[in-house]
DNA sequence: AGTCGCCACGAAG
DNA sequence: CTTCGTGGCGACT
């Protein structure tokens, strides 16, 4: 059942090209949320999964979340070898660059 | 319909 | 490292 916040989740993280991740803050804050664990949980949930690709989407400290730190690594690892496939490369369980964050436009979604 | 608890986080202490 | 703050949704009442 698409809540119209997950929708904005789903909107935003449409917006992330291949190749680019976000984290829960940027999402939060493009959506207009002071809450970043709203995020995380709406994509926790993921009614729409595998249509969004909840990995895409990391903590601001450039740790996965609880896509390894939690629940098990094994459980999630395919995501993060995905990511690895779109050139987002995972470092001691960190992201190896930076630079594949992607940053919203702010206003692009409302 | 109202209330409680939970969550894959973040920031502050 | 620990605790509080915050926003939303599921489940229970």
């Amino acid at each position: 059942m698409p809540t119209p916040f997950q929708k904005r989740v789903y909107a935003a993280l449409a917006q992330v090209p291949r190749g680019r991740v976000t984290t829960y803050k940027h999402l939060a804050d493009c959506l207009g949320c002071r809450s970043c664990r709203a995020v995380g949980q709406a994509l926790k949930r993921n009614p729409y999964a595998p249509d969004v690709p909840c990995h895409r989407v990391i903590a601001s400290d450039l740790t996965p979340g609880g896509f390894m730190g939690r629940r098990g690594y094994a459980a999630s690892r395919r995501k993060v070898d995905l990511l690895a496939q779109e050139g987002v490369k995972f470092r001691a369980g960190k992201l190896a660059e930076p630079g594949h964050i992607f940053v919203f436009a702010a206003n692009a979604l409302k």
